[in-house]
DNA sequence: CTCAGTGTTCAGTG
DNA sequence: TCACTGAACACTGA
């Protein structure tokens, strides 16, 4: 479930299981939504008997290297993750693409949804996608006044700004609610016109919930009680955070936004 | 059967 | 150019 902190997740397991080990072939049907710009025979020629040494990730776009270029760029859409496995196991379900490692490692990305994408670059971080996003927050977070001038040079409202993956990178639309939650910030407020103190809580905060969820390994139910993540998903309209305030639903930015006006304004 | 959905992109519009 | 809206994508599970 993949926003920043899942990506990381997935990050890591690629580290602990892939890294140090030889790609010896990649299996999967040939599906051209999900290998949306080379063909899964094409990745499995190039990246055939190559060993991966890195294991990277910059906003919601994870990548591995190798000892040579190319690599593979994976992002998973609403719905993928990363999985390893040992040799022999079946493939999880709804795997699109599995990578064979020495050692008897299986490495797959199951993606029921489709939404998600496996590419080859030669220069990952210096190509589209990755080059039009944004700062990282987990790596990136820009200092107090770099990040006030940032955000009132927009216009737009708060909510459609984390969103926007060219400002941020790696914030979706959980995160987001959290973010304007614990910062007192009703989502629809316009950036331009902002006061320093809103947009220094909308700083921290980022910060704070990115590294408190990657912390925990996006496990969710590790996550602080007080955070409206654990009331926002049952959402009769109407329920109440942990602190007896009133839940409501709305839709800003074009997404399902779960907010509570007694504390956001 | 219907519908929402942790994401992204594109066309159309202002 | 910037930004907004809505639709589309593909599919599961409530």
């Amino acid at each position: 479930m993949p926003e920043l902190p899942e990506v990381e997740r997935g990050r890591l397991v690629a580290e602990k299981t892939a890294v140090g080990r030889t790609c010896l072939s990649v299996h999967g049907k040939d599906d051209s939504i999900v290998f949306c710009d080379q063909s899964r025979a094409r990745i499995a020629r190039a990246l055939k008997n190559k060993l991966i040494t890195r294991a990277c990730r910059h906003g919601k776009q994870l990548w591995l290297e190798f000892e040579n270029a190319p690599a593979l760029l994976i992002h998973f859409g609403m719905t993928g993750s990363l999985q390893a496995y040992p040799e022999g196991q079946e493939p999880p379900r709804f795997s699109r693409v599995e990578l064979r490692l020495t050692g008897g490692i299986h490495l797959a990305m199951p993606d029921p949804r489709r939404f998600g994408r496996i590419r080859m670059r030669d220069d990952p971080r210096n190509e589209p996608p990755i080059s039009m996003l944004g700062f990282d927050p987990l790596h990136q977070m820009p200092d107090k006044s770099t990040f006030r001038d940032m955000v009132v040079a927009r216009r737009t409202t708060i909510k459609g700004l984390l969103l926007n993956q060219k400002f941020c990178a790696g914030i979706g639309n959980w995160i987001a609610d959290e973010i304007l939650y614990q910062a007192g910030i009703d989502p629809r407020t316009r950036t331009d016109g902002m006061d320093d103190s809103s947009i220094e809580r909308v700083r921290r905060w980022t910060r704070k919930i990115i590294e408190r969820s990657v912390e925990v390994n996006a496990n969710s139910s590790k996550f602080p009680r007080t955070w409206l993540f654990h009331e926002r998903w049952g959402k009769p309209e109407g329920a109440l955070t942990r602190r007896g305030e009133a839940i409501e639903i709305m839709t800003v930015a074009g997404r399902t936004t779960a907010w509570v006006p007694s504390a956001q304004s």
